[in-house]
DNA sequence: TCCCAGTCTGTGAACGTTCCCAGAGACTCG
DNA sequence: CGAGTCTCTGGGAACGTTCACAGACTGGGA
């Protein structure tokens, strides 16, 4: 195999030059058609493929965009989730022709690395996964004032960094009012951990439907893992032996609840019924099957990116996305 | 902010050239002390990053691996453990300073793409990820002579792609003789599709103990999905109603085996014993909590990285990597 | 003393693009 | 018919590195 060809060979094969070349590859205008066509065909013949580098080079662009994987708890939270997303990101920026690179902040060395591969300018943009509250890093980014979203909200950033995400705290209303309807009177909650987005407001819509009737006795904090569920609603029967309903924060905490509860020789749903929350694969295989509140995860996924790439393009500010949710009604409630 | 700090600009604050300032860069011999320190003081100084576009052009490397996922069956296969292998991945190849682009191969245009990236030389190294038989764009990766890995065994490429992998076949053994000290007389079985590594040796597995014990009747086959494995479940039951144990080739479709025997009024493990394979984060929610096969995930990633590690720097040939599995006991059986 | 090997340094030439400018034609309008 | 505008093209310079080479200096052995 001899040496890949560049744009010299290009040029030479269809009789123009090196700029000519470039702008057929840029899509500028002025180009002739019949040079366009010249271009076009000695591409194909010499199985040209444009070396990015150099391109990078000049332009100050990489054509690449890195995904922050912040690791909140400990790895606990081992998010089924992080798949899609990432499919349906490295999907819609493919079509733009940029990359994905993946990176891990989980310690000080991790969050680091990244904040100097993106002074490096070795990204056009970030996209924020899982972050949590008060992460330094996350200020940096901001100051290199790159391009940067957030799946989910970050909190105590909201109006900074741009975000879409699932409506949290309405989709924790809908199940609150569901559990209501059906004849529920001491409903209590496990929340996710409190410096989430989503531990936060799912608790929020919880009482705003409550409202007074949400007392401190009726919230207990989970970790999102089922053995923190779990915990958390042994706890709760403790304080208050005659709930009759509970919401938990996620399908997997409510799974831990569902084991809780069958072990205190509770029945589900008559005697308590129990909401969860995501619609993951758990949700449908727990015993019995959970209600529970869905999230459109690919469309705020998608909605992410297309906020990414607004700013790229220089949109100055783009307002964050908050897309509904819905509830799944199956047997435990 | 003026413009980004240059490899000249470090040589004119040490005091050095150029080169002596590359050659600390890329730890090359024949640096003085002085120099050294020097120029490690001004890359402080100066807080100088190195320009990896401009390094790529001229070495020809690229620092980068990119990472395939493909989508075997569409996307049903959402599963949790991508999330491990990314993280682990990532981060074994960022203590190499190696950065890692994920690129999707869900289509044609998809594969077209990711066999374009790496023939343009944008990747040092590639790592597939839930291969499927057949796939023509392995082909061509591999006449690319690129470092290229997988996780999990590419079927009929076994020879050409090294890979880590759990010893599925052991496990399935494993499993198998379990439900056979459990006393279990009638053992039927739910696998995988049958162009993936999973689904054919954990049959393989099942059929090594049994022996001609495994007739064709007790066999059924799924597709990784809850609802699959639902359906095969269904029609064991009517084939072989005296059934009284089931390996399942995963949880998720353990889950919908175990929903269908609900379904026919069969308990579990009092009438039919139920094993499962993963250990993934449905096995300890299901009611009752499955008796599973743990993978260790985080090893087999590692150890892939590893292999594509060696591969780029230099290793001519590396031999496949298995790992153990272990049983892990819990009610359905 | 001289020579050679070893250590250390500086510099020109690549790597493969894009950008910018100058210039050639063609066309339009006054 | 000349000036101005628009379309199209070519080529020099730059982007920020590494590499190869040449040269300077050191020390040790003949």
């Amino acid at each position: 195999m001899a040496k890949r060809p560049t744009i010299h060979d290009v040029a030479a094969v269809a009789g123009v030059s090196r700029g000519t070349v470039s702008r057929v590859l840029n899509g500028d205008r002025y180009v002739s058609t019949a040079a366009h066509a010249a271009v076009r065909r000695a591409i194909a013949e010499t199985g040209y493929i444009l070396n990015r580098n150099a391109r990078s080079l000049v332009t100050q662009r990489t054509g690449s965009v890195v995904m922050v994987l912040s690791e909140p708890h400990e790895k606990l939270f081992e998010d089924p989730n992080y798949s899609v997303t990432i499919r349906t990101a490295v999907r819609r920026l493919a079509e733009r022709d940029i990359s994905l690179v993946m990176m891990v902040a989980g310690d000080d060395g991790d969050r680091d690395r990244v904040v100097r591969y993106v002074r490096g300018g070795h990204a056009d943009g970030v996209f924020l996964l899982s972050t949590h509250a008060g992460d330094r890093m996350i200020d940096a980014l901001v100051d290199l004032a790159v391009p940067t979203v957030a799946l989910g909200a970050v909190i105590g950033r909201e109006q900074v960094i741009p975000y879409a995400a699932a409506d949290d705290r309405e989709g924790a209303r809908q199940m609150t009012r569901h559990l209501i309807e059906r004849g529920r009177r001491k409903i209590a909650t496990i929340t996710g951990p409190m410096d989430t987005p989503g531990g936060i407001q799912r608790l929020e819509g919880f009482a705003d439907v409550l409202g007074r009737k949400a007392s401190k006795k009726l919230v207990e904090h989970g970790d999102w893992t089922q053995a923190g569920g779990e915990g958390a609603m042994t706890r709760l029967l403790q304080r208050v032996p005659d709930l009759d309903a509970v919401f938990v924060a996620s399908d997997l905490m409510a799974a831990g609840a569902l084991a809780a509860l069958r072990a205190a020789g509770r029945r589900v749903p008559d005697d308590v019924a129990v909401g969860g929350f995501d619609d993951s694969s758990v949700a449908a295989s727990t015993h019995p099957p959970l209600t529970t509140v869905r999230q459109p995860l690919a469309q705020v996924a998608e909605e992410t990116v297309r906020l990414l790439l607004a700013l790229i393009d220089g949109a100055g500010h783009v307002g964050p996305v908050v897309l509904p949710t819905r509830l799944i009604t199956r047997e435990s409630t």
